[in-house]
DNA sequence: AACAGCACCTGTAGGC
DNA sequence: TGCCTACAGGTGCTGT
């Protein structure tokens, strides 16, 4: 499910609630969620206040201590829901304990991780520039000289941290280029265009509260209104809003990517 | 280096 | 209604 402006949306909620607040402790039945283990969770966390919440790439991060803090990563079906007394919810995997409050960590798929780190650099060093960054964003693909396909340098967290399949596929389409064309092969004024429409997609989505296609929510279980503005995601047969061909599907490194074949043309330089 | 394939899991939609 | 299959927004591992 989530990407950058779904986990952005969650963020922004969760800063209202958690920043300040005491943690009293974890609770789960599912030990496969936290890294490195529940055990070292519970006892880095029981007493501690939660100074800062904000977000990195996709991931959800609780500031602890100075450099220490707590990543939440919602992967494909995660979700943060607030409920003041105990309930019973379907798919929880983790509760945060807090001093009045609780969090749910709910996930039907159990692909999430909830990861503690000692020194937040170990994982910020695993991460390219935020892509709401213009300025950022333009020098991570300048920087970038490879052959590999633009979509799935976009879909590399290492160079780029915060895009998934849907932002991908969106931002091929606003800078015309067919998500397989190769990175060395997309001219410098081209790359430009794209570092511009990645933030401005993420930004407007953010403005929408994210995408919902059908497991994403926010805290307040709501999902977000950015679905009706996708141009090409989820769009197949569809006729696109620029030149009205059909939307086309084709699954590239194993995800499905959706393009205009008209405004995206695959141009691959020859050498005669 | 880059890519494909698979693993991790469950729910849902569609075909029959 | 029930069974079966395909598919899903992410990431990390292995093998080629």
């Amino acid at each position: 499910m989530p990407e950058l402006p779904e986990v952005e949306t969650v963020v922004r909620e969760l800063r209202s609630c958690l920043n300040g607040r005491q943690i009293l402790d974890w609770l789960s039945d599912f030990p496969k969620t936290f890294e490195p283990d529940l055990t070292t969770i519970r006892r880095v966390s029981r007493g501690k206040t939660i100074r800062e919440v904000r977000r990195r790439g996709k991931y959800i991060l609780l500031s602890l201590g100075e450099k220490s803090c707590i990543s939440i990563h919602l992967r494909m079906t995660g979700k943060c829901i607030f409920a003041p007394t105990e309930r019973d919810i379907n798919h929880t995997r983790a509760i945060l304990d807090l001093k009045g409050l609780r969090l749910y960590y709910v996930d039907p798929r159990r692909f999430g991780r909830i990861h503690y780190w000692p020194d937040y650099a170990e994982l910020d060093a695993k991460l390219g520039p935020d892509a709401t960054d213009p300025h950022q964003v333009l020098q991570a693909l300048l920087s970038c000289h490879s052959h590999r396909a633009i979509k799935s340098l976009l879909l590399d967290q290492s160079v780029l941290a915060g895009l998934g399949n849907i932002y991908a596929d969106e931002a091929c389409f606003a800078a015309g280029l067919h998500p397989e064309t190769p990175r060395d092969q997309i001219p410098n004024d081209q790359l430009k265009i794209l570092a511009r429409k990645i933030p401005g997609i993420l930004n407007k989505s953010i403005r929408h509260m994210g995408t919902t296609l059908s497991d994403y929510r926010t805290t307040q279980n709501i999902g977000g209104q950015n679905r009706q503005f996708l141009k090409v995601y989820g769009q197949l047969g569809k006729a696109c809003s620029t030149c009205s061909t059909p939307i086309e599907k084709k699954v590239l490194a194993g995800r499905s990517s959706h393009f205009c074949p008209s405004c995206q043309p695959l141009q691959i330089a020859t050498i005669l």
